[in-house]
DNA sequence: CCAATACTTCAGTGATCACTTAAGTGTCTG
DNA sequence: CAGACACTTAAGTGATCACTGAAGTATTGG
């Protein structure tokens, strides 16, 4: 098993769960400190911390301390990464199946 | 919460696994049997079948069966949703990724 | 200095996962 | 019609998951 696979393992398997990607939306608006990102959240500091250790497994998400305070922020890399995977074969079934890439780019739109 | 997050859920967890993602690549090229699909796989066929449910509860995969031949192919329905997801949200960190440079600014005392 | 704050670490639990083997059920083919 | 073929279903196993609660460790504001 080479690396790669390895890395996209853990970027899909990360954003796998609603509560982390509800942690990377908020990220995505900015860094974010582990309490302010367990804030929304329903669950205990312990389980928001163990999902942003997954997170940071993957690449997704990387973190320094600041004194008493764990500062959360994006890296885009492992995402671009999964994208590219997608759009690979997402262009070969597209071309396979009309109708749904009108669907697709209905929705998507055509801008870059 | 809504069903949409659901099918993400589904679909990020399907692809979160590289027996599977094997199996989308050997689809995206035509449909194919489930020993087709089982045969480069080094596991037994009930494990290769219990994938292509996980596959087909994301909407990834649908199938139908002919004779006593199950045929296997992709729907890109799901793949475009987890793409849209990742477009949005890549679209805003890389514009914050602008603002990372003010951040560290700011941060070590030069102009905002 | 001391107590609130912001995590951190650890052990445990029930659920789900990724398989396995074994024993079916239909469907062709000779 | 028999027996190979292509799955299908069921039951079980060990690992990982998504939590919980309790007991830490640094930091920091008053």
């Amino acid at each position: 098993m080479p690396a790669d696979a390895d890395v996209l393992d853990r970027t899909f398997h990360a954003l796998a769960d609603a509560s982390r990607r509800s942690i990377v939306v908020r990220l995505s608006e900015g860094p974010a400190s582990v309490s302010a990102l367990a804030e929304p959240l329903d669950m205990s500091l312990s389980a928001v911390v163990q999902h942003i250790e997954v997170l940071q497994k993957s690449g997704i998400v990387r973190s320094e301390k600041v004194g008493r305070v764990r500062i959360c922020r994006l890296e885009p890399a492992p995402m671009g990464e999964i994208e590219q995977w997608i759009a690979r074969h997402r262009r070969v079934w597209e071309g396979r199946l009309d109708q749904l890439g009108d669907i697709l780019e209905s929705t998507y739109g055509r801008n870059p």
